[in-house]
DNA sequence: GCGCTAAAGATAGTATGCTAAGTAATTCGC
DNA sequence: GCGAATTACTTAGCATACTATCTTTAGCGC
């Protein structure tokens, strides 16, 4: 890598906002995969969005909306419009419990359950290709600092909700 | 393993979807930007969208909308909506040139510039937010990072979007 | 000049994700 | 046990960002 190539269409000095490169990181890796199932010519199939639940969920199914929402890290509203496609698309089913009938627990469907191996290697390929020209080392210190920066952004939110909290 | 305990809460093996944990850590920084700018009551003067644009302005204005999508990193029609939000809260103008009638030009109004020094210290104190904790040397990687694997991911998009337009 | 192509923005329609508020079921305080 | 709080999920409405497509203007080849 020559570093006085300079070529590239954005400059340096555009990067040095950070909220700006992790959320331009964000949208371009969610592009990436919206590309390669449009390659795939698996749009029908499910969304670049909802394959992120699914992920979740080939990890481990039987779980509560609620609790799939922690895993995907997003807010229940989102879960519940993204579980409604899911649904919708075949590839999982909704179950309530006599034990506590607010509960919606989240299956895998036999669709839902062999999409993973469709799919399996254009994440290989997502995961390849943003890492390229990177060491293991390399890559396990980027998600070391990233989850650090995480814990702590989710910490001092905590904080500032709870003061909130207090003061209503 | 006890296969009773894989069901208790280990956040951490939620972290190791990367785009899980790159999509939240943008999430949770707009989300601070969000509540900052809740806190400070400057939710009527501009949004946290608005806000990134604004970051860039004051970096050097005068600039066509073209530039700015291409310095906040995002596309056009998204541009488009944010510089009409800017200018209804007063803080933009757009001006065309006779030199070349289809540019439009984005200048910062009085206020825009003004609301610069309101908002820096919330910009310095979502950093140090983020950052606690890191030193300046972990800082530093945590970017270069990042934008090596913008730069792989951009690339990647590039060479795919030439192809698909050569086969067409 | 005339026709073709490209550039700069705008519009339409959609997906994603959020907050705030609402509903139904469960649990807690007493 | 009974009303109040909590929990799990849903709905409504909005902000953000995208792709595809259109309009207007400029540049090019001849």
């Amino acid at each position: 890598m020559d570093p006085a190539k300079q070529h590239h269409r954005h400059p340096a000095e555009y990067y040095t906002d950070p909220e700006n490169s992790i959320g331009y990181l964000a949208r371009i890796l969610f592009r990436s995969f919206s590309r390669l199932l449009e390659q795939g010519t698996l749009t029908h199939e499910v969304s670049a969005g909802q394959w992120r639940f699914l992920r979740q969920l080939w990890r481990g199914d039987g779980i509560t909306q609620r609790e799939l929402s922690a895993r995907v890290s997003m807010r229940e509203p989102t879960t519940v419009v993204a579980v409604k496609g899911l649904e919708k698309a075949g590839l999982i089913t909704r179950k309530k419990t006599r034990d506590d009938r607010r509960k919606t627990f989240i299956y895998l469907t036999e669709r839902g359950r062999e999409l993973e191996l469709k799919l399996a290697p254009f994440n290989a390929e997502i995961h390849e290709l943003a890492t390229r020209g990177m060491t293991d080392e390399e890559v396990e210190t980027l998600q070391q600092l990233m989850r650090r920066a995480i814990d702590n952004l989710a910490e001092a939110n905590a904080q500032l909700a709870a003061e909130t909290d207090a003061s209503a």
